[in-house]
DNA sequence: ATTCAGTTCTGGTATGATCAGTCGATCCTG
DNA sequence: CAGGATCGACTGATCATACCAGAACTGAAT
């Protein structure tokens, strides 16, 4: 390990550590500011910048009064992180983001196939009816968050947490562009209901590779359906982030 | 947007929002600790506390001495996340971990195999020379490098940037746990060359589906190889940062 | 036992001073 | 004039102190 130069940084690695290693357990509440100056044997200077650096990190959870608590990683700051990632370059397109969903949906749509709950498929045919009923009803934003929540469910489906985390990181991209294409197009929703009618009964049928294949083709209609739709694709496809 | 109730959270909102418009361009140089006092009309505790939460994020480079510089957000700050992320999850980790790279990579091998160039090809031919020298000469670490660049190198033929970087940032969570099962394993060492070879000459062939399905298997055996070789499943699993 | 006010915890902000690196212009030397 | 040493003016890093504001705890009055 390098040896931090700053006492800032030496705090922050310690405490990172301390994270890591379980000395700090998840939900657990950190001494006070005061308790760690003595602690660290720093001024309350490091120690709150080492606590904003994590407090950036989604490490912990500071709230003005309350003992500070180790928070649970979660999605939301994979969500922060991967729009600066992925937008570093700016050049990424919607395609681009497209293709890791295909990606991701290829894998869990062939992992829920094994491995969902009863329970799990039957909340997949709920949010398969209120998809049909949202688009007879013609909600546009209704149809586009049940359509997200059960490619969600079935990622949660998947029996792997980073799945959903994932996916609910890259829909933030590719949702105003499958808003785009749903909008007054009945045959695209149509056919949205029938593919997911498809991939519901591969699940049920635990067809993993049909599973995969239904997902995939899905997924490749709605992109090229998308682009079609485009006239020009570099400018329009560019991410707005945020 | 949410009200920010503190004036740090404020300013950091908006320093969020000024990398992610391209108002503080990447790489660029931002206004000294000084001038952002001024420029917030906030206390310097504030500006220097959503400096230190954006850099946890990893968004921005401080150095003392030098002005501080918006960095894009690589590989290295998801890799720190993933394990605390994942901290909890015992041994079920990797194989989460492993399961997105393998979605992952089974879409860069179908891809890589309709747009590779030339170039690429070459170098992907390269490498996997490098990875039997390494094999031979019995470096292990070195030919995991090789290996993670064989990986990487296919990533990159596939044409989508987000490839490579998430790429890099999973795999560095699996690294430790291949260089375990690499350890002094021919078997397992020929069995990773020729499934290299298959691989590469799939893209070569610009035979999509075979890529796909060997790097499926090649990825899928690392995987099984490593879960036969751990007897204490939660233990050996544990998460080594750094 | 319940309620409510006051105390005392917690984190949040501000100010001012000082230390410590880095960079660039300036000056001195060869 | 060229090259290197020097110094000053940046930059961020750290500290001590004080005070503000929200949350939680305490204890007395009901």
């Amino acid at each position: 390990m390098v040896e931090a130069c700053t006492s800032t940084q030496a705090v922050f690695q310690q405490m990172l550590s301390n994270v890591q290693t379980g000395v700090w357990e998840t939900g657990a509440k950190i001494p006070s500011e005061r308790k760690l100056i003595e602690e660290f044997g720093v001024s309350r200077i490091a120690i709150r910048e080492s606590l904003a650096m994590l407090r950036g990190l989604g490490v912990l959870e500071i709230n003005h009064g309350q003992r500070t608590r180790v928070k649970s990683v979660d999605a939301v700051t994979l969500g922060h992180l991967l729009p600066l990632m992925l937008s570093n370059g700016g050049q990424q397109t919607f395609d681009q983001v497209f293709e890791v969903r295909l990606a991701i949906e290829s894998q869990t749509a062939s992992l829920a196939a094994h491995r969902r709950s009863p329970e799990q498929l039957s909340q997949l045919g709920t949010l398969l009816d209120q998809f049909r009923l949202s688009m007879d009803s013609g909600g546009d934003a209704e149809a586009q968050d049940v359509d997200l929540a059960f490619h969600l469910q079935i990622a949660r489906a998947a029996g792997n947490p980073l799945f959903p985390t994932l996916l609910e990181a890259l829909a933030g991209f590719v949702a105003f562009a499958q808003k785009e294409s749903c909008r007054n197009d009945s045959v695209r929703s149509q056919r949205a209901v029938m593919a997911h009618e498809s991939i519901l009964e591969a699940i049920q049928d635990r067809d993993a590779d049909r599973a995969r294949v239904e997902m995939e083709a899905h997924l490749r209609y709605s992109m090229t359906r998308r682009l079609r739709q485009e006239d020009s694709p570099v400018d329009a496809a560019r991410i707005e982030t945020r």
